[in-house]
DNA sequence: TGCGGGTTATGACAACGGTCATGATAATGG
DNA sequence: CCATTATCATGACCGTTGTCATAACCCGCA
């Protein structure tokens, strides 16, 4: 997740999508994204002519597709992955953040559902859309262990479900005990999936 | 959830706790509330005159209360109350909302969370004490039904934290399955936990 | 009747938001 | 070399926000 030195634009999308993660959509002035990215304010208009709705909105698809890819990471990365183990790597990614880097953060997507789902229609569908990147892949994955094709979709939307509200919890509480607390409960129940 | 007729200062922290609800904290106006609660704007201020802060962290004080008295009600009215019985409760309440009601209103828990935990420090140990003042008499419940009072806190913390992302994707998605999914999936494995 | 508190009402203020208009500068390609 | 686009830079506009100051109202009580 670092702030590689790709061009402007994709600073900007990434800036927009790390203070969304910290203050939520509202708070996070367009000036604040810019000078965060180390971009001029007079780029955001010539990049995002569509104005704060679409950077909002491509922040949502970055991090559809960074979760989607951290998924596929996890499991390539396991010698005999299980649900279990996989759903406790994705937590754990989040342990880890608070643990080193402290509660400052949480999941955009998140973020964009609770201050856009009412008020801005097309970031909301941005919000699903960014929900069914990171959960398909997941769903994948349990097939491939070996759940069966039936449950596999219900399965990965609890496993992030369970993640999400645990990710709150824990910055409410600037605790890892709730995500600790799922992870633990959780896991070998998705292994008797199997 | 009545808008019912107590005094005006009840109903601006009623009102305070559905536009959060809907817009999250920050897209929340003082003027919006007021005018929400039927209340005169000058009340504000004399109600609540340490500002939008006080009044936000009281809605939050009432979501819990509330949230507390719903899990008592809805084990006493089981006959033969189990953890999955009432993890089906609590997720049913908001699929029965999101079918009579339309999607327009999440948690202001999770609201409060994602835009102040960390720019308002009251305000997210106000969240915090709202998830506590929810878990507390579930775990409580749970441990009447039978679940070994080390597993008690945790799996209260996995009900809450399925129901909390379910509800976000649900609102992302504008639709109730992911209500139905976490609990179909998690109401079995928490009655083979008594 | 008049006093005094708890309320309500209204307007102003400073700060900040997103957006736009307008130029300046850099880069590119014929 | 020029011209045409791409990018950057700046300032202004208008609406909204939270907060505050001020004054009026209301109503029980003396």
């Amino acid at each position: 997740m670092s702030a590689s030195e790709r061009g402007p634009r994709e600073r900007m999308v990434f800036a927009a999508a790390q203070l969304i993660r910290r203050d939520g959509v509202n708070a996070t002035g367009l000036r604040e994204v810019a000078e965060h990215a180390g971009a001029p304010r007079g780029s955001l208009q010539h990049y995002f002519p569509g104005g704060k709705e679409q950077l909002v909105n491509e922040a949502l698809e970055w991090a559809g597709r960074y979760a989607s890819k951290r998924v596929a990471r996890f499991v390539s990365g396991m010698s005999r992955p299980t649900p279990g183990r996989l759903f406790a790597a994705m937590v754990g990614q989040w342990i880890d953040e608070y643990q080193s880097e402290g509660f400052a953060k949480g999941c955009p997507v998140a973020a964009a559902t609770v201050d856009c789902a009412e008020s801005v229609e097309s970031t909301r569908a941005a919000s699903a859309a960014a929900f069914a990147a990171w959960r398909r892949p997941v769903a994948r994955e349990l097939t491939v262990m070996g759940v069966p094709a039936g449950r596999a979709d219900a399965l990965a939307t609890l496993m992030i479900s369970s993640l999400e509200g645990a990710i709150l919890m824990a910055r409410a509480e600037r605790n890892v005990r709730p995500l600790r607390a799922v992870s633990r409960e959780l896991g070998p129940y998705l292994d008797s999936c199997v």
